[in-house]
RNA sequence: UCCCCUGUAGCUCAAUCGGUAGAGCGAGCGGCUGUUAACCGCUAGGUUGUAGGUUCGAGUCCUACCGGGGGAGCCA
């Protein structure tokens, strides 16, 4: 791609980052940043403050520009919140007590204007809810720049962790066939309905809308034989089945991308599209894969609270007080492990009542978990051998007869944040499972090869990276920790 | 999908029993100041989500729709 000079020079033009010049930066040294201002404070001596912020950390950059600089009269009243600057001048260290550096500009470049009257986002606090409307403009606010910070923190620590321990990062499909997978309702992938559009705009020249019924995908008149893929295609829900294929030849692998569900889930943790890790490993069994999600956790924790401690300290201090106490609480002490059995016998003996009764055989509720991990053990804990009825399955069959070796870690505040389990790998029992599940063998053929052909015991879990980041940030609602959240009936951006 | 709450100035909210629309912050102007959640004064800013209904009179009560939030289920 060609660059006009006037883009190369813009490009070029920046010396440094903030975070570089606040943490490093020698004073006396002469650097050129660029940024967006959050607020100007002049004095009537003929000069002003300008705060400037270019996303690298949380504080801002503290500019000086006086009448000194060229232009200052005219370009000064320009630079308001919102609006860009770049700025070359001499670093020198500060006499106010809030930053170690600043910046007295020697030029002064109102890069691009912003109405103060217009521009949404004002020198004050402002909910989360109306920030969610102007998700294009929220990064530029402490709280979001954060959230964005440690989210590329936490997917840089991932891929540190598993590489580190020699896994592969392997690239499972986003499109599926396999509309099996039981996760949860999927997005169908389809060209069927622009080609029923246009047909019904050629037989149909008035009307703008084609028949519900060709549109329905439901309907009988939707043939998935003459689709893109030559059969029903959807967004996937879980890449665990394709990773099992290679952690079945290549060893411990891990994927790392989004996922979907089309759920009509409307929580504070849900959403349609969200990133979603799942490391599936050779010769592991159960203890070994919670040994192992209790390393991941720890590891991401350890990682962030080493690497973004700014913003961590303001999560803790603006967004959720114990945030900092809870995570170091969660490093520190092993995670507390009890069969399903025992949760039910803990439960039942609680000497409470509950909304949802508690019975041998049923999914744990949203209470009860939040019982066990906040009130009874007040620390993450990890569910293992939950009744075969209420689980999947291609989870491993435990001789008991009754419960398979499924595993969820529950964690404080955010609830469930890992599902995962060991994997049947017999291939009769296997077989009769799916069955016993009211499933099809043959659409599992391949999967079912995986056990024919040189198997090994295998087990993998999915972390949902949102709710890792509920956990970190001390945020409370899903939709603020992704930076474009899709939920039901909303999509913008 | 179900249950509950909610929609008033740019933002966050108030408005008693149904009786003429208010504050703080933000913004503009002025003052003060090596300031930094700045401070002091003045000014502007409204079809109370939309459409109906009840009433002499509706921000307030009723119905429908739309939007937002919380909880439940599903799960990560």
């Amino acid at each position: 791609m060609v660059r006009s000079l006037e883009e190369e020079s813009l490009m070029s033009g920046i010396t440094h980052r903030v975070a570089q010049l606040l943490s490093e930066g020698e004073p006396g040294s002469t650097v050129t940043v660029g940024g967006w201002v959050r607020t100007r404070r002049d004095s009537k001596q003929g000069f002003s403050f300008i705060e400037l912020n270019d996303g690298s950390s949380m504080a801002g950059l503290q500019v000086i520009a006086d009448n000194t600089v060229p232009g200052y009269e005219e370009t000064i009243k320009g630079v308001q919140t919102g609006s860009s600057i770049r700025v070359t001048g001499e670093l020198k260290e500060s006499p106010g007590a809030k930053q170690r550096v600043e910046l007295h500009a020697k030029s002064l470049e109102l890069v691009g204007t912003s109405d103060v009257e217009t521009y949404p986002l004002q020198k004050k606090r402002h909910s989360f809810e109306f920030l969610r409307e102007i998700a294009h403009l929220r990064p530029r606010t402490n709280t979001f720049g954060a959230i964005a910070r440690v989210r590329n923190r936490v997917s840089h620590g991932i891929h540190t962790f598993f590489q580190s321990r020699g896994f592969l990062y392997v690239h499972t499909p986003i499109i599926t066939t396999s509309d099996c997978e039981g996760a949860g309702e999927m997005f169908t992938v389809t060209t069927l309905l622009q080609e029923s559009r246009a047909q019904g705009q050629e037989s149909r020249a008035e009307s703008q809308e084609p028949s519900a019924a060709s549109l329905d995908p439901g309907s009988s008149t939707l043939d998935y034989s003459t689709d893109f893929f030559g059969k029903k295609a959807s967004l996937t829900v879980s890449g665990q089945l394709e990773a099992e294929i290679y952690a079945t030849s290549v060893g411990p692998c891990y994927t790392f991308g989004p996922t979907f569900r089309a759920e009509n889930s409307n929580t504070t943790r849900h959403l349609a599209e969200f990133w979603m890790i799942e490391p599936e490993m050779p010769f592991y069994e159960l203890d070994d894969n919670m040994q192992l999600a209790e390393e991941f956790i720890k590891f991401l924790i350890n990682d962030v609270l080493q690497n973004c401690a700014d913003d961590m300290e303001f999560f803790n201090q603006r967004i959720e007080k114990t945030v900092l106490e809870t995570l170091r609480h969660i490093v520190e002490k092993d995670f507390r492990r009890i069969s399903y059995t025992e949760a039910v016998d803990i439960l039942t003996s609680a000497g409470r009542s509950w909304d949802y009764p508690v019975e041998w055989g049923h999914n744990l509720q949203a209470e009860h978990e939040r019982f066990l991990t906040e009130e009874h053990f007040q620390q993450p804990i990890i569910v293992y051998d939950y009744p075969r009825a209420i689980k999947p399955f291609y989870m491993y069959c435990n001789d008991d007869g009754k419960t398979v070796r499924a595993m969820d870690v529950l964690v404080p505040r955010v609830g469930e944040i890992i599902g995962g389990s060991q994997r049947e790998h017999r291939l009769d029992v296997l077989e009769s499972r799916i069955k016993e599940c009211g499933l099809d063998p043959e659409e599992y053929w391949w999967y079912l090869d995986l056990r024919r052909f040189g198997s090994v015991p295998h087990a993998g879990f999915g972390l949902g990276l949102e709710r890792m980041l509920l956990l970190l940030t001390g945020m409370q609602n899903i939709r603020d920790v992704i930076p474009f959240p899709r939920t039901p009936k909303n999509a913008e951006f």
